[in-house]
DNA sequence: TATATATTGGAAGGGTCGTTACAGAAACAG
DNA sequence: CTGTTTCTGTAACGACCCTTCCAATATATA
């Protein structure tokens, strides 16, 4: 009856999503869009009916492709003694050295949190998840670590790397330095408590 | 001669650097800019020279009057025990009540970071600045909390603090509930660690 | 092969942006 | 009061934005 669609969507939103990723919401404009997917304006308009609804398939994409992704390994892993270690270093390693998650682009939600078409509360959710997720794990890998300690020691301690952790997420982009800081305070307060009992 | 100018041009600089820091830079319009300075075109662009130049003067502005004043009492004073309580407590109040630091505003360097126009080394500048002189200022304050504690133990403390709290001001205006929390995670370290001996 | 449907390319729409040009108004010095 | 200099308001400029329209193209079914 009709032809098929030439293009594979995945990957046009992809490459959509790596250009929100680098340059913002209102940096990355129609034309710019046309050149990164390959697409035209019309079978842009006529796949996703506007840029926001593009920019939204970006972020599922970002949301199930790499969110979620990174996620998944600490969902029930991280409690042996030592792998706290291990993932902090792998997040300092995603930060520094070139690649989607580098310093030159940080995170796509936080890159974009201050454009008008994104909610506040969408970004806030989705911060405050990771958040609930890597605390969670972080936990777990702090009990494996200090498995003696009082509770409310473990869950200080918890806290701070939590807390540190997230910063590096924030910071990445407008303060490499900052993050990788941020990151190595969290790794010395984990070696230290260990090394105290 | 010639005519005095009828405007206070720091009354006028400050009202657009109250636009840029709540609008980020590209949301700040020049007919927006006109409404809040009460200024035309005209008089804008013959005293600025462009948007950039009024916005370069609002950032002198922003580090003149709301970041230096914020960390001058830091630099000598915070060496009583408890004075850090003091300053994280007075931090949150000013991320968490309405003003001109609040959730909807952040810092205005912070916010602009991803305009085209803000040099990255400037911000990155500013920041590492005001963690040194934050650090400098916990670092006395945590010294005064553990003087029996041993000096590596002071630092990671410190560190952690400064870290935690320098989180809060990326995270203030995307995600405030985190930035309360990493406030509040410091102020348990402290407290804790005061406890605890 | 013929037809129907979906995709595509090019052009143009209305809107806002930052900037500039220019004439009129205002204030100081003589 | 007069002349000169500065400031200010209006209008318009070109550029870019996102979006839409429409004709032409290409494919899969009948």
């Amino acid at each position: 009856m009709a032809r098929t669609q030439e293009f594979d969507r995945d990957v046009v939103v992809r490459a959509a999503r790596s250009l929100f990723w680098r340059a913002g919401f209102e940096g990355a404009s129609i034309p710019a869009l046309e050149e990164a997917t390959g697409l035209s304006r019309s079978s842009i308009y006529n796949t996703f009916g506007s840029k926001r609804g593009l920019f939204d398939a970006a972020v599922q994409s970002y949301l199930d492709e790499v969110i979620r992704p990174r996620l998944r390994p600490l969902k029930d892993e991280v409690v042996a003694p030592g792998a706290m270690l291990t993932y902090l270093d792998g997040l300092q390693e995603a930060f520094t050295s070139p690649g989607s998650m580098s310093a030159a682009n940080g995170c796509l939600l936080i890159n974009t949190a201050t454009a008008p078409v994104v909610r506040d509360d969408d970004v806030a959710r989705v911060v405050s998840d990771y958040r609930a997720e890597l605390r969670a794990a972080i936990g777990r890998g702090v009990a494996a670590y200090l498995d003696a300690a009082a509770s409310d020691e473990q869950e200080r301690l918890a806290d701070a790397v939590t807390g540190l952790s997230i910063a590096a997420f924030a910071l990445v982009r407008i303060a490499p330095s900052e993050a990788v800081r941020s990151l190595a305070t969290a790794r010395d307060l984990l070696t230290a408590a260990r090394l105290s009992r």
